[in-house]
DNA sequence: CAGCATCCTGCGTGATACTG
DNA sequence: CAGTATCACGCAGGATGCTG
């Protein structure tokens, strides 16, 4: 069997962790959930909340959104018109991730809030 | 450094990622759902469907079992006794987490199968 | 606007040896 | 048995500059 492809593992939960590896995938994910965002709306999204002076190098988020696309998470919709322009969208495989995320959020809101720092956060979940 | 905690991000997603970045955390909690393990049972248990091929260092587990322990998630029982007898075991907040894991497992099983490389995989979940 | 090319750094992870 | 100490390496990920 040699060695796979790292995915050897009959647990899904290792695939899993490889899949969504990486800072941003689970976020893009989500929030491509409320419908196709280009580029740059992902990018500034993904801001949105951060910790703010940090911001995402495109290398970065290029390579995530390759992984995720490669994945067959999402897919990507080349206009091909000057100026580019780019549209993320969730496949059907996607979109069947989004109540796992939203399971892991629910839990996350409930569960989380005391384990940063006593920070405080108004969030709504949703 | 300061640069806070790295969890100034109001969203539980960028939590959930820290929480159980590591190749093993859902994992030994998985593991765990079933009842307290010791140091070396949870080691022979991750093996169990690894690669085989790679031992786990202690280094890793170790850290990978204190991070969880400061998570919350799981609790450390020293029984101070020669030779050495320590039991791991989830706390409340890691048994609640458990549902979130089984539907990350479920989804991989549904969606993660033809990811791999044409992998077969009779488990059935549960 | 949507990327790619290059450099650099920190940390997660593995391997080995040692201790209470 | 249940760890800790030390060394080394690969890769995620940030910063900058450039291009079609």
């Amino acid at each position: 069997m040699a060695k796979a492809k790292t995915l050897a593992c009959g647990c899904p939960v290792a695939a899993f962790q490889k899949m969504i590896s990486g800072k941003y995938k689970l976020r893009i994910v989500w929030d491509l959930k409320d419908g196709p965002l280009r580029y740059g709306e992902i990018r500034t999204g993904l801001l949105r909340g951060s910790a703010g002076s940090a911001e995402i190098a495109p290398r970065v988020l290029s390579r995530e959104l390759k992984a995720l696309t490669e994945s067959g998470l999402i897919d990507r919709k080349d206009f091909g018109v000057v100026p580019p322009k780019v549209e993320y969208h969730l496949t059907r495989k996607g979109k069947s991730f989004v109540p796992v995320i939203s399971a892991i959020r629910n839990w996350g809101t409930r569960h989380l809030a005391e384990a940063g720092s006593g920070e405080r956060l108004g969030i709504a979940a949703e």
